[in-house]
DNA sequence: CACGGGTGCCTAGCGTTCCTAGGCATGAAG
DNA sequence: CTTCATGCCTAGGAACGCTAGGCACCCGTG
């Protein structure tokens, strides 16, 4: 397993819930409040740097919109971010199985 | 959801290992990429630190083994170290159910 | 004997990530 | 007019994992 998979999960939620559809900043927040309920509640401070590291490696692409007034930026996954997301999946599935392993309290196989 | 729960899960995987029986700090990284089927191969310079993190927060106890005139610190759980874990599972588990619940089931537009 | 490889411990410092703690602006509601 | 919800943003810090070293001992091989 390369890489840090020991953190950072952060990423491919945010990715998940744009693959949905796609959203702005506060709606994310909401959507992963809902979605997880309320296990995950994101910080605008903690979402809105993640955003923007995932804009500018080109894995979503966000547009301003102007509703009644307000500005609002939504973010879309690129084909880039659907790739990353399945691969990101398939990393998180692999770590959580492997920290099943190790924390189930399976005795040792083998032997 | 309390603290930073994002990130930070090797305290509980170093527990879990040493729940099962006292180990030193090698034999630990052993344990831990043997176990995970090689999904975990922590460097000496992430394990160590740790350790000594879990001893001085009175998680762990170590002492130190004389083996063939080689030194060895091994370390093995004290009660809060148990309760900690404990802990630190439930947690696990429920980070895990809500990561499933936002990226799974996801009616992924192009299937 | 010398030397490399395996065992076994350790630390300084870095890069990244997440969070705290602010700031700014608009519209709706009291 | 003031407060609340919406909606965006950033600077700075803390924590974490990792890189990259160092030290010391044992054993096998050349």
């Amino acid at each position: 397993m390369k890489g840090n998979v020991l953190k950072g999960h952060l990423e491919m939620l945010v990715l998940s819930v744009l693959a949905r559809q796609p959203r702005h900043g506060y709606a994310i927040i909401e959507d992963l409040r809902v979605w997880s309920d309320d296990a995950f509640e994101l910080p605008e401070g903690t979402l809105y740097p993640v955003l923007h590291r995932l804009e500018k490696s080109g894995l979503i692409s966000g547009s301003w919109d102007d509703v009644d007034g307000r500005r609002r930026k939504s973010y879309a996954l690129t084909d880039g971010g659907h790739a990353a997301l399945d691969e990101q999946r398939r990393s998180w599935h692999e770590f959580s199985v492997a920290v099943e392993s190790v924390i189930g309290g399976v005795p040792w196989p083998s032997r």
